[in-house]
DNA sequence: AGAATGATCCTCT
DNA sequence: GAGGATCATTCTC
């Protein structure tokens, strides 16, 4: 996917980013999946974004260049996914926070720890990644890819190019500040999503949209 | 130099 | 749904 994907404004990104691919071709062989869930994040007025406070040796990357990876630790131990968007200068990312595995599944089983890849209705497990520290965990993403441009590098994303998608715009998750402001976004109908808001599925789209494929009855 | 703080995940209940 | 794990980064002294 070209810069010029990333050089706009982020919750365009971060909406356009789902029902892409996102692929990293590791040491272990191509692992992908497609991505269900983002987060905008974005300087100016966000006190939950990294950069609001201005640069530092972590965030120096989401002053960089649109279209870079920003890679770093979350809760000393969870490695974390952006990916850079509007102009240098700026300060702002979309974090991919769950995607639908696709390829080397098994090896994202292996690279989690978990003993089964795959669930009880014979789909990748939810367990692989549903959540930007699992879906980096299972990627094999890790501060070697910090700053690298997902247009000449072994990690990078495959545009969505198909009818448009269900997507939900609700508030994000597992911050403490900024926590009004509507940037999140994901797939309605994914079982992969990391958490659900049912009152915004609710008042977003009509009842027949939102039947979950493997929730039930009640939805 | 020491302390506070997380854009989380897992394992219980 | 609550609490512990576990550490890089940043802030404060």
């Amino acid at each position: 996917m070209a810069d010029s994907f990333f050089s706009r404004p982020t919750l365009d990104v971060a909406r356009a980013l789902i029902g892409a691919v996102l692929v990293h071709q590791s040491p272990r062989g191509r692992l992908s999946g497609r991505i269900v869930e983002t987060e905008g994040y974005i300087a100016p007025g966000d006190e939950a974004c990294h950069a609001y406070r201005g640069e530092t040796p972590r965030n120096r990357v989401m002053f960089g260049p649109p279209g870079h990876a920003y890679v770093y630790i979350s809760y000393g131990m969870h490695r974390m996914l952006n990916v850079v968007t509007e102009a240098p200068g700026i300060g702002a990312a979309v974090l991919i926070r769950a995607i639908e595995p696709l390829d080397g599944v098994e090896v994202m089983a292996e690279l989690r720890g978990l003993d089964a890849p795959y669930d009880l209705s014979g789909r990748p497990s939810r367990l692989l990644a549903s959540g930007p520290g699992r879906l980096c965990q299972a990627m094999g993403i890790d501060l070697g890819l910090n700053g690298v441009s997902l247009s000449c590098s072994p990690l990078y994303i495959e545009a969505y190019e198909g009818r448009p998608l269900p997507i939900v715009q609700t508030t994000r998750i597992g911050i403490t500040r900024s926590v009004e402001l509507p940037w999140r976004f994901y797939l309605l109908g994914s079982r992969d999503v990391s958490v659900r808001h049912r009152a915004t599925e609710a008042a977003q789209f009509p009842a027949p949209y939102r039947a979950h494929p493997d929730s039930g009855a009640a939805g």
